[in-house]
DNA sequence: TTGTTCAGGTGACAATGTCATCTGAAGTGT
DNA sequence: ACACTTCAGATGACATTGTCACCTGAACAA
């Protein structure tokens, strides 16, 4: 901790947990650079040693969860003890839990990511390997001819069901159906035409 | 336009077009109280004189969008012009024109509605008749036996598609297809289903 | 030991949301 | 016709925020 290079480190990953636990708990508007400084122990003008700008961090803390879920689909597809015909539904609920356990995150993880260039690029990139990482589950179960259809189906149904629940839009009073109930209904319809055509 | 209660409706309408105007073409950050206020012709604190503040505001915007959104589906789905095949993908268009058109407003739309609880209300009760439209038309073409199911999929998914297309995060070099592609998939897969089962 | 680099602190500034207060004209009662 | 009330909108003010220029002290290199 006495070296310059460790102790810049160090902060920088404060103030990603900062910004990331601020997030989670009030929402974007508690995520000012000033609450972040104070909880990650350094003062407003501290954030501009390591991010361009707020929107720039902000980015960054996307980029960090989009790449968290990416290693969590590649640990669900890698591990021998989940079955594989559990592996597709459990894929698509890391996607859900990251949605119902931070929504605030979530959100962010799928706006169109701002800032500067380069924190842009890293937060492509990891959304870019998220998306891999589904698709090589999917790959997994269906023949090549239509993983590419199917995935994109699946990441983009799931996304939007996520959505709609997280932002209060898929009453249960009105549908008189949750979220798993979609995505299952979902994903036995696109089985059955997998095996079919 | 000299009685007190016209001109205050008019600048209320002012207040709300100027708003969407500004989040049209500046997305989020544009919509300051100040601006939308200069391009209604009034000043700074007119605005709180119609809405107790911002939030109620951008909430009346999202509601009067849903509103139109379910006018549209309601004329797709009573213009006896339209082939009857044709409506369920002419409702599920208006909503992806939106997305594509006006971007800012359809995250708008699809938020959590912030604000006071009488904005909120007049939101949700907006985005219920529009997901109504959408359940009549689905109950139009398939058995009242699933339709509530088929619909509330057919809602999210395609709002998924629209969402990541708008947000940057469906590329096109991955995943070779586009969001109709997608959609008229889920279509027709939804349309097996309900006649096999 | 001396000079350099750089993480972090500090002061300042413009923009913004919000409110209290003021003003003038539209509306109302007599 | 006149005085009184109401209220849309203007104005001044304030706290908060993102952002930057500048300063400081300690970790490094020479």
């Amino acid at each position: 901790m006495v070296s310059r290079v460790e102790s810049a480190a160090a902060t920088r990953r404060a103030l990603l947990d900062a910004a990331a636990d601020l997030l989670d708990s009030g929402g974007p508007d508690a995520v000012t650079l000033r609450a972040v400084g104070a909880r990650a122990g350094v003062t407003r003008g501290a954030p501009y040693r390591h991010f361009p700008d707020k929107d720039s961090l902000l980015t960054a803390v996307a980029a960090e969860a989009l790449d968290r879920l990416a290693d969590q689909v590649r640990d669900v597809r890698a591990d021998p003890r989940v079955p594989p015909a559990d592996k597709l539904n459990r894929a698509l609920s890391s996607l859900m839990t990251v949605g119902r356990r931070q929504p605030h995150l979530y959100r962010l993880m799928f706006a169109s990511p701002a800032g500067d260039p380069t924190a842009i690029r890293a937060a492509v990139q990891a959304a870019d390997r998220a998306q891999d990482e589904f698709l090589a589950v999917v790959g997994d179960l269906v023949g090549a001819q239509h993983t590419r259809q199917f995935a994109a189906l699946l990441l983009t149904s799931v996304h939007g069901i996520t959505d709609m629940e997280v932002s209060g839009h898929l009453s249960a009073d009105k549908w008189h159906i949750t979220a798993e109930e979609l995505v299952s209904t979902l994903v036995s319809m696109i089985d059955r035409q997998a095996r079919s055509g």
